[in-house]
DNA sequence: CATGAATGAGCCTTCATTCAT
DNA sequence: TATGAATGAAGGCTCATTCAT
C-alpha cells in the first residue's frame, strides 16, 4: 500500500541495507587487515562496525561471504575509479598506463584492503580472489591486445605479460607496506614503464 | 658398551627423528597446501604422515612451530640447491640469473610448498615468512650491488629492483599454478631477462 | 525507551546471570565433590547444570576460576550467616561459640561443598583456599584476642588456638561425612566447649 | 637351577625390587608434594628417581597404585617407629602420648609426605587414605579404650575423641607447614596434653 | 526486523600406559 | 628384564552461527 511502485528508486529499506553493508565492510577490512582472516572474529567486526552480531548475518550469509563481498566490493570500486581515469582518446597502451595508475592510487588510498588483498587467501574464499584476479588479468590483457592490434607493441601471448604487470605492482606496493612507508604511485609507475612498457615497445625493433 | 663413542655419526635415534620430521613436513606441506593453515588439523596431518598425533608433538613443539619449520626447512633446501647451481667464475649478473633459475626449479619441483609459500601467511607465523622473504631480498640485492660495482648495470637503489624480480617470479609461477599447468622455468627466466635484466643493462646508455 | 534508568535495580540480564552462576556453582559443587577437581569435566558440569559448555565460559573465565568462585562464594555465604547469628551483646567468647555454631550448621547444610572444602586442594587454586583459610583464622583469632582483652581467657599466642579450633571442627565434620552420617552441630559444639573453650578458661586458675 | 630353594632369604632379584620401589617412592613423594597428584607426571617421577618410565610400571601397576603404595608404605614406617617408641610398662594414656609423639616426629622428619598426606586426596586413591586413616583411628581408639578400662579416663565413645586428637595434630602441623616454619613436636604435644588429655582426665571429677 | 546470549562441534594439546627392541 | 618412543583417548576452550525475545 505504502509503496505502490518501486521503479528505479530503491526503497528506504534497501538503501539502508546498502549503507549498512558498506559500514560493515569498512570495519571488516580494518579487522581482517589487523588480525588476519581467521583471527578476526565476527563479534569483533560487529563491534567495530557498531552493529550487533545478528545484523551481520542479515547482511551477509556468513563470514566467508562477508570476506568475498569485501573483496568484490572493493575491486568494483577500483574498476569504477579506473574507468573514470580513462581518457577515451588515448592509445590502448596509454590507457593501460592510466588504469595502472588508478589501481595504484586505489591501493594507496585503502591500505587496509591492500594488506588483505595482497596477503590473505582464506582457503575457502579462494574462489573469489582467483576469479577477481582473473578479471583483472582479462582487463589488462584486453588493453594489451588492443595495443597489439594498434601496432603499439609486438604481437605475443598477453597472459604472462599481464601477470608480470600484476606481480610487479603487487610486489612494489608490498615492499612499501612492509617497510611501513607511504607508497608513491608515481615512482611505481615509473618502474612499470621502465621494466614492462618500454621493453614491450622496443620489441619489434 | 653398545655405543662406545659417538663421533660425527649421529645415533640411529637421531637419524630416525630427522627422517620422521622430513616425512611429517612432507605431509604438512600437502595438507597446508590443500586446506590452508587453519583448516589443516594436526590429526589430519598426523594421519596423512602415517603417524599418531602424539608423535607430531615429539617432533615439533606445536602447530605453529611445525609450520615455521616447514618454511625454514624448505627455504634452506632452496638456498642449498641455489648455492650448488652457482658458477663462481660467472659475473654477478649471470650468478643472479643462475640463482633465479635454481629458485624457479625448486618451486616447480615442490608445488605443495610453493602453494603455501606464495599464498599463506598465518598471522602467527608471519614473522618467519617475512624474515625469510627479507633474506631472499638481501641475497638478490647483494648480487645486484656486486653487478653495479662491476659496472654491469647502472648504480641505483637495489631494493625496488629486488622486489620487481621477486614479484615477477612469484606472479609467473602463480599463473602456472592457477592454470594447473606445468611451470616452465626457462620461459619464466626468459621473461626475467627481457623485463628486468635487459632494461637494467641498457640504462647507462 | 524500555529502560530509561537503571538505579539500584540491576537489569533483568544481570539478575539472570547471577541466578545462572548460582546454578552452575551448585552443579560444580556436586561434581567436584563426587569426582574431584581434575576428574570433573567442564562438559559434565555443564550437563549437570543443564547448560551448554559455552555458557559456562560466559559465566566463568575458566575451570580454575569456576572452582575459585565456588569456594569464595560459599565462604561468603558462611560469613554472612555467621554474622547474622552473632548477638552483639554477647561476650567475645560467646560470640566465638556462636560463630562456630553457624559454621557447623553451614557445613552441615551444604555437604557437597564441605566435601570439597575439606578434601580438595587443586594445586592451581591453592592460593584461594589458603587465603580463605587465613581469613577464617584471622576472624577466630580476633575473637580470641578480644576475649583475652576482656579477661575471659588467659593471654597467649592466639594462632595455635585458632588452628586447634579449626582442626577440631574439621576432623569432627569429616568423621561424620566419612561415616555418611548426619552431622550433629550440637554434639560437635559440645566437644569444642569441652576440649578448647573450657581449658582456655581454666588456665588462669 | 641357580636358586634351588628360596626359604626366608629372598632372592637377589626380589631384594633389588624392594630397594628400587623405595627409591621410586622417595621421588614420587617429592614430586607429589611439589606439584600435586595430577600435576606430577609419571615421566617426571621416573626421571627424578633415575629410572625409566617402563621400570615404574614393572614396580607399580599404575599411577594410582604408586600413590597408594606411597601412602601405605609411609604409614607402615610410622607404625613401626611408633611401636618402637612404646614403653610396655607405661599406662595406656602414656602410651597414647608416646604414640602421638612418634607420629609427630615422623611427620616432621618427612615433610614431603606430610604435605601430601595432609592435603591431597586424589579421588581415585581415596579408598586407601580413608582406610589408612581408619586404621590410625582404630589404634588411637584402642589406647583410649584401654585407658577407660584402666580408669584413667571417663568411659565414653572413643571415636570422636580419636578424631579430635587426629584433627588437632593435623591442623597444628599444617599451620607450621603453611608458615614454612620448622615444626616443634614438643610444643604440639603440649597442646595435645592441654586440650585433650587433661580434659579427658578431669571428666570424672 | 534487531539483538546478543546460547550453542556445541571441533581444535590443539597432554600424558598415562604399552610394547617393540 | 629394561627402555623410552609411540599411542590416542580425553580435556579445556573458542567462535561461527542461530533463534528466542
Amino acid at each position: 500500500m505504502s509503496r505502490p511502485m518501486q521503479g528505479k528508486a530503491t526503497g528506504r529499506r534497501e538503501r539502508r541495507k546498502v549503507v549498512d553493508r558498506e559500514q560493515v565492510l569498512e570495519a571488516a577490512a580494518r579487522m581482517f587487515a589487523e588480525s588476519g582472516y581467521n583471527e578476526a572474529g565476527m563479534a569483533e567486526i560487529a563491534d567495530s562496525a557498531g552493529f550487533s552480531v545478528g545484523k551481520l548475518y542479515t547482511l551477509f550469509e556468513n563470514k566467508e561471504m562477508l570476506f568475498s563481498c569485501l573483496v568484490q566490493e572493493r575491486l568494483r570500486q577500483l574498476e569504477a575509479s579506473s574507468a573514470q581515469a580513462l581518457e577515451p582518446s588515448a592509445t590502448p597502451l596509454q590507457q593501460l598506463r592510466q588504469r595502472c595508475r588508478a589501481a595504484l592510487e586505489f591501493y594507496v588510498g585503502d591500505p587496509h584492503f591492500s594488506r588483505i588483498f595482497l596477503h590473505e587467501y582464506p582457503e575457502q574464499a579462494d574462489g573469489i580472489i582467483q576469479q577477481e584476479t582473473q578479471r583483472h588479468f582479462a582487463i589488462i590483457r584486453s588493453y594489451l591486445e588492443k595495443a597489439m592490434d594498434a601496432g603499439e607493441i609486438s604481437r605475443e601471448d598477453p597472459e604472462p605479460i599481464a601477470a608480470v604487470i600484476n606481480g610487479m605492482i603487487t610486489s612494489l606496493i608490498d615492499l612499501d607496506v612492509m617497510n611501513e612507508r607511504a607508497c608513491d604511485a608515481d615512482r611505481i609507475l615509473g618502474q612499470l614503464d621502465r621494466f614492462v612498457l618500454e621493453p614491450l615497445g622496443q620489441r619489434p625493433a
